[in-house]
DNA sequence: CGACTACTTGAACAAAATCAAATGGGGTGG
DNA sequence: CCACCCCATTTGATTTTGTTCAAGTAGTCG
């Protein structure tokens, strides 16, 4: 595998802790795969034959309620996995995986990662950190979820892709608007709305770059500044 | 242990699929403490010492925003466990657990599951696919969350405590209504006016008890019927 | 150049939050 | 045992927030 791709899946949050070896053995000689963008993995319901590790672009994960509108319930990035569960248990995916951009996507042999578990209990015990991991983040997300109100929300999701606790930043939105707001649990019209509101709070855009004047009053804002 | 008590334990969504000899020796001589209603177990930033698991009763986390607006997270009822994470991996607890009635609650030594986690594969994997199932429900919570009016999320709750699938159903509701309320993310005032539209769908509320003429129906609107 | 797509903006509308007040038990102290 | 108070819940009126529908703008790609 490519050194670069390499790098990415050694400091995923699945295998961060696991070392260089096990994870060699654990990968075999498996490669990423490239997709295309709007190519969909696999659909909610389907059985899945591995764990998948984003390694470069972006994934969506969405459930189809009926009436076919569908609810984002995660997009992944570099580093990111998902079908743990489908893959480990062997249960049936819980959510329809679609790439949202050109991706290449590592798959990891579920038998073979269920055998290595099973063999390994530092292994066992690095995914169920990681699963742990993955639990909070979930929960925080609930938590702004119900809690906050639109702008908010999105205030809150940039401050997180700035990735710096202070200062300003400058960035690309990483995928497209409108996902973005199936993500935060709004409209396109909505975000559309909450990204003006801020932008007196000096968050500039233009297009898919972002321009952050000072992160910390973004942040107080996020967590619960009057105006 | 009471025999009852071990039952909990035994059935638990941690631990059933745990063999009794093991799941004694991790227990070890812990015996389920009882705690008055309103007692706090933990504090949002606190250090955990172990898993925590409901014998019987009820207990609300939640986290505590600034301006003391706090966003109900979790409410766990017997056979739950709450603060894996924290006491698995040694991190502050991320919300705060307070009892919600009288509760009577095991905690696991976290040191003592850590060391036979790591003797045990089998439990490993055990406690990440009872991870996974906890992951799962917590999506299953943001899909609706997100996507729902407040009268189907309350369908929804609704159809979960009745058990069955079919027929009809009489129970009461586990805790105060506010409470679920803020579970369900929305006021106790829309709560209330929620449940007052469920009414004419055959759902009879009388103070906490609950009558469901016909659970079917109640699920079709939960699931997205039209009127 | 023209059609398509993504995004923005506006107006009307719906849902839920908020503010405020009334109801109705349950429990306490007299 | 009864009157009274406290608190959870309900109900009503109002306002905010977000959705929906509709139109307009801009950038992209063939």
């Amino acid at each position: 595998m490519d050194p670069a791709d390499w790098a990415v899946v050694r400091r995923s949050a699945m295998f961060r802790t696991t070392d260089e070896a096990k994870l060699r053995d654990i990968i075999g000689d498996r490669h990423p795969r490239a997709h295309p963008r709007g190519q969909v993995l696999f659909l909610q319901g389907d059985h899945i034959d591995g764990l998948h590790l984003v390694v470069s672009g972006w994934v969506k994960l969405y459930r189809q309620t009926e009436e076919g509108a569908d609810a984002i319930v995660g997009i992944h990035g570099p580093g990111q996995s998902f079908g743990e569960t489908a893959a480990l248990l062997a249960t049936p995916a819980h959510a329809t995986a679609e790439t949202i951009s050109e991706a290449r996507i590592l798959t990891v042999d579920a038998e073979r990662l269920r055998s290595r578990l099973g063999a390994d209990p530092d292994l066992a015990f690095a995914m169920l950190a990681s699963a742990s991991m993955h639990l909070r983040s979930m929960v925080d997300e609930l938590e702004r979820l119900k809690g906050l109100p639109g702008p908010r929300r999105v205030a809150g999701f940039l401050c997180d892709l700035a990735g710096s606790d202070a200062g300003s930043a400058v960035f690309d939105l990483p995928y497209e608007k409108s996902l973005i707001a199936g993500r935060l649990g709004m409209t396109p019209e909505s975000f559309s709305r909450a990204l003006a509101k801020l932008r007196d709070r000096g968050v500039t855009i233009e297009r898919e770059h972002v321009r952050i004047a000072r992160i910390e009053n973004l942040r107080d804002f996020f967590e619960g500044e009057a105006a």
